[in-house]
DNA sequence: TGTACGCCCTGTAGTAGATATAGGTTCAAG
DNA sequence: CTTGAACCTATATCTACTACAGGGCGTACA
């Protein structure tokens, strides 16, 4: 009970099959089972893992840092100051990433706003774009 | 007077040698004169239009972004409506990335807080990273 | 039992956007 | 005229996947 096909895999956590076997070949995701002919059969451990990367991913760590979530023990083993230090870590950079972005948001704003008109020769947008930061 | 060699350029820049040629190869940055020996040799119109794509990469704008503002006339010709158009999407963009990243950030801090203790069989980290999104 | 058809297999190649290497040539200083 | 740094081309490598090509597996139906 419970075995999976790669389709039904697939299927289940929105992951691609071609994407699934990359996994397991670079080692995120353990090797399942085989029937007797050859084709994979995957069991719920496995679709709680891809669904963890798959989880993982969409919330901005990087591959890296899913892999350490993973050799911390993933979705099966306890809590620990270790995964809590990787999410802290990620954090740090999400909000320093926003921060870049926020700076650069105004940047642009003033200088599309005084770019407002046609067909200037001086132009603020290319003027930002040629003058290099300090 | 002005002749740059690659090595020159690239100090100048700050952009690697390698990466110089591989934009002259995609069509980015135009091909410079050589000299009887084949060596590359570049103009100040080469400068300014490299400093032109490092600002632009420096400041979020997508290689595809970059590609477009050089089409339009890059850092020699005038400014008008359709560079403004580029900019303004990519400051939208901007700000819908940043919305994205606030969301994350509250998600992850109040996570986090959730999980300021020791080893706790139940980890908010772990519960979030298995958590589905609807 | 046969066969049809969808799903699955491996292996290779491709993508962007560079970066790195190998093996050979050119330039400029002494 | 020699030395050595800088340069040349071409090819390979990287990440994180995605997309084939050419064949094998499994099951439903007759």
């Amino acid at each position: 009970m419970g075995g999976l096909s790669i389709g039904e895999l697939a299927r289940k956590t929105g992951v691609n099959i071609e994407t699934i076997r990359y996994f397991e070949k670079i080692g995120m995701l353990g090797a399942p089972d085989r029937t007797a002919g050859g084709q994979r059969v995957f069991d719920d451990g496995h679709l709680r893992t891809l669904k963890f990367i798959k989880r993982a991913r969409e919330l901005g760590f990087a591959p890296t840092e899913v892999r350490t979530l993973l050799d911390l023990g993933g979705p099966a083993e306890a809590c620990c100051d270790e995964v809590r230090a990787v999410a802290v870590h990620h954090l740090e950079e999400v909000r320093r990433k926003i921060d870049d972005l926020a700076r650069l948001e105004r940047h642009l704003a003033v200088t599309v706003e005084q770019c407002s008109g046609g067909h200037v020769p001086d132009c603020a947008v290319i003027d930002m774009l040629e003058t290099a930061r300090p």
